[in-house]
DNA sequence: CCCTGGCACTCGGGCCTCGAGAGTGCCAAC
DNA sequence: GTTGGCACTCTCGAGGCCCGAGTGCCAGGG
């Protein structure tokens, strides 16, 4: 069973290593916190923890380092979330205001948590399945070529041309447009499959084709796997961090290239609205295996849209890394609220 | 002045070093090509390539490397661009066929030649300016808001949400929306702010406000700055070069998030269809002193819509990767001509 | 029972030395 | 103009050494 002295020395551990970067020492601990014991209890506090696998040495003789199971319980237990200063929200307000639209709010927001937090930001946009429908679009292109539009609450844009071999009524495309948006705007996209299903039946049998050619495109940007896409900044502050890296950034750039497992990493633990955390080897990719991602939902008036985080060495400041994605998730629900 | 065998030396260095990655020596030269020569007069050849500054020596008593001086006259005058093998050309079109929008075919296209050139590649959008108008549409929100969203023949779409506060005639707004696309469909978008000039004077006064607020948000599409976009990919390969990168690659990484910077780069030189080549301290920018860009026009029949390139270490294999952005480049403009 | 000071031990990093090897410049000869 | 010879320079890696930080353990004290 862990004592409370264990736990303030597991504590004063991961703030000295975090800030100091270098393995944590007895001698050292006791000065910079007054603990009110002598390094040779700490020693055998220490001792203990590392028998637990909460820290551990590099090698024999040196100072101790937290594992990522000391840092889990360092941020389930021990580390409460820092909030910002006010200078810092006045940067995140001045920043986020005056986005022109969803991309440029993304954009931003990426860009602005990598500054705060010093670390590699990760925005994953507005979920399309999440977002309901503003409008859709279908315009005649000419040569038989047909774009289909679709406009979310959230500000997203998707877009499709297909090619019709058929003859192009135009005023079957006016009457697919005008019906389609009375049967779909306000809806969310998830329901939009089953709103659309009946919708095609209303139409002459001589109309069919076209219309299910515009319903199909309709349902592919609904239903598409890239309806997910995340950006990303601040992969210089990677290169700050070079000894954290054993064999090289190389590993963790590459991973960062891969959208596909930023999302997945986003994606966990999406069902809670708290600031989650995944730490080192939680996270199931070989090359993220020294990093940690601190993530969390953001949406318009507390309905989830999408997730956006931080990633970056396990060795970080966890509680200021976590108030600063919380305050900027709050931030950009609240913008997005406003459009 | 040069003589020939003295440009087949200079031709030598730079093959070698590229391949090799080390300083190149007077002997493993003639052993590597058949020069005809001994080592003591290609020392002789290298003494005065390096008084005339296109080769240098790390340190006395090392091999030579290329300076970029020495690389300008490498890829001016004796290199000729590499064309693809007839696996790579199959690759760019399994990888490009079947990408589904404009931002698809720009992420499939700047990841394959990430891939190719395993080089730091960077895809600029269709410019707006030189884009055509394929629709204009105008879209009430509700609330007092409207939804301006601009579409262009090479797929792009733009949009804005102004916020109106007087009264918001539905039929002004069709009004506006069909004769918009009558008059301005078709044109360049450089052309557009001319042709609505004249436009809101054909509305009856009481309805210019709106009239106007509409085509103040088209034409802030039209002419914002941020219309130059720039997607990149192949950031990991950067870290294959670390030691070309004295201090660390993160300068590298930190101008590579300046997406003016690499906008400005890719720009230079956009007047000719060829392949443009920048090495080392051409670049004007510090972070960037030790790497080279490799770019070229992409365009619909020949004409300019944008660029695309790649950007890696002074060191690089200039003839093969000049081949690989050229033949990337005709293709993305067959793939753009077909939609 | 827990804490403490003392002490011997360990080990990595910094620093120095040294030799090997690669490469050069110069020169005299062809 | 080209070549072989030669002395010289400089980097790099291996090996050796020492220092210091940090540890584990133990006996004594509250």
């Amino acid at each position: 069973m862990l004592e409370d002295r264990r736990l303030d020395v597991l504590r004063a551990i991961v703030e000295d290593f975090v800030s100091t970067q270098e393995p944590v020492g007895s001698k050292s601990l006791v000065e910079r916190h007054n603990l009110g014991v002598s390094p040779a209890t700490i020693r055998n506090d220490m001792a203990v923890l590392e028998e637990e696998g909460y820290i551990a040495q590099p090698h024999t003789s040196a100072g101790r380092v937290p594992t990522d199971k000391g840092y889990r319980l360092f941020v389930d237990r021990l580390a409460t979330v820092k909030p910002l200063t006010s200078a810092e929200r006045r940067a995140i307000s001045t920043f986020l205001d005056g986005s022109v639209d969803l991309d440029d709010v993304v954009d931003r927001t990426v860009r602005l948590l990598a500054q705060l937090t010093r670390q590699v930001a990760v925005v994953q946009y507005p979920s399309l399945t999440r977002s309901g429908v503003r409008h859709v679009e279908v315009l005649p292109l000419g040569g038989g070529r047909i774009m289909v539009v679709l406009i979310t609450d959230t500000g997203r844009v998707e877009q499709r041309v297909l090619e019709f071999a058929g003859p192009l009524g135009e005023q079957v495309l006016t009457d697919v447009r005008s019906r389609l948006n009375a049967e779909v705007v306000g809806l969310r996209l998830a329901d939009v499959p089953g709103a659309v299903e009946t919708l095609r039946e209303t139409f002459p049998v001589a109309d069919r084709a076209l219309v299910d050619a515009v319903l199909a495109s309709l349902l592919e940007m609904v239903v598409e796997q890239r309806e997910e896409r995340v950006v990303l900044a601040g992969t210089a502050n990677l290169a700050r961090f070079g000894q954290d890296f054993p064999r090289s950034i190389s590993p963790v750039l590459q991973a960062l290239e891969e959208h596909v497992v930023l999302l997945q990493l986003l994606g966990e633990a999406s069902d809670t609205d708290e600031v989650t955390v995944r730490i080192g080897h939680e996270i199931e990719h070989e090359g993220l295996a020294t990093t940690s991602m601190v993530a969390v939902n953001y949406g318009i008036l507390d309905e989830p849209l999408a997730r956006l985080g931080v990633l970056g060495p396990t060795r970080m400041d966890y509680p200021g890394t976590m108030g600063a994605v919380r305050a900027v998730a709050r931030y950009v629900g609240r913008i997005l609220s406003g459009r």
